[in-house]
DNA sequence: GTCTATATGGCGATAGAC
DNA sequence: GTCTATCGCCATATAGAC
């Protein structure tokens, strides 16, 4: 076990793997202390509780996945090279964190609450209000289609993300391999680029 | 109590509601008896374990969903109304059984066996088969883009679920308020068709 | 701080009367 | 078929030595 870390990080990191792959009513604490290689009785010791170390770990995972969308979007490229920038990142952040994020889907649902105090503490001017305002003087100075740029950013959130966390089903309903999957999902970057910029320039190529 | 249903409809009745809200480990089978209004050694009468009752569950809210997707397609349709009433009827099966929705993604994650059984048992002839030839044909003539036909359907499925599957989540990193991303879901039916015939029609309106 | 041993409570499942 | 009562287990949490 890594010796680099104490054993408060230890659990910590090991909690997010169980939690992620259990969810919060399966995980059991005593494999959390297995994995890091530490007694159930140390894993109380520093978070009292599993209740308190779930709250621990999602707040750890979320900025994780935040700082990770954040620091992909550079806002002086052009509109197209935005968009392409934007498809990326979220696929892959989704692709990265697939766990994580079904993870959200999944817990973040029965506890809202905890979600409304891990969200305040974000720093939302980059990302968010900066893409929107790009996507409104686009929409201003005519380059876009007229559409609430709230929709776009959502369309384009979906359109990475879904086929990503919906894997296990969708692979089943459309009766593909895994190999067949992989090859769809491999195209899909390109393949949205250009779904998103038909969908919202104007001018036809 | 319902005294048009039997002891055993009412608990897996009973059994599919706890275990949408709460998962297969958070739902307690002593709740879905009280739901039932049937003692708990009656549940393991019928159902012999929780996770028979679990299997049996699953399965129906899957035929429940399937079916309601599959019988709005009308295949003699134009193409743009078969869009339109691709999106119209993915949109209401995602608002309709949303949590039933939530829990296959949180819980097929974890019992990726169940879900090859459940599929197995669907007809895939007219949503699936249909459609997809449907996208081909038009494609085939030069009406719409050069696309693969399932990149297309999963675009769809995609922009329709994923804001209903994600709004806790969506609603606090948009900083939207529950009436604001109410009118967001309103206005998303019809942009998505907008959005998907600009998208893959060849030539401009 | 870290451990072993144990307390405490709750859950799935069963026994057995009716 | 349906119930009450109870078993047996396991999970969280704590006590207390080191």
């Amino acid at each position: 076990m890594d010796t680099e870390h104490n054993a408060e990080e230890r659990l910590l990191t090991a909690a997010i793997e169980v939690f992620c792959n259990r969810g919060y009513d399966g995980a059991r604490t005593q494999e959390i202390a297995d994995l890091a290689g530490i007694s159930k009785a140390s894993l109380h010791y520093y978070f009292r509780s599993k209740e308190l170390l779930f709250r621990k770990a999602v707040q750890k995972v979320f900025s994780l996945i935040i700082g990770n969308v954040a620091r992909r979007i550079s806002e002086e490229s052009s509109f197209e090279v935005v968009i392409r920038q934007l498809v990326e990142g979220y696929f892959e952040m989704f692709i990265h964190f697939r766990t994580q994020a079904v993870f959200f889907f999944t817990e973040m649902m029965k506890h809202e609450e905890l979600l409304d105090e891990i969200v305040k503490g974000i720093d939302r001017s980059v990302l968010l209000n900066g893409l929107m305002l790009r996507f409104q003087k686009e929409r201003e100075e005519g380059k876009i289609i007229d559409m609430e740029p709230v929709d776009l950013l959502v369309n384009i959130i979906a359109m990475c993300g879904y086929p990503i966390l919906a894997e296990p089903l969708l692979k089943r309903v459309l009766t593909l391999s895994n190999d067949e999957y992989q090859t769809m999902l491999n195209r899909r970057k390109e393949m949205v680029v250009d779904f998103v910029l038909r969908a919202i320039l104007k001018e036809k190529e």
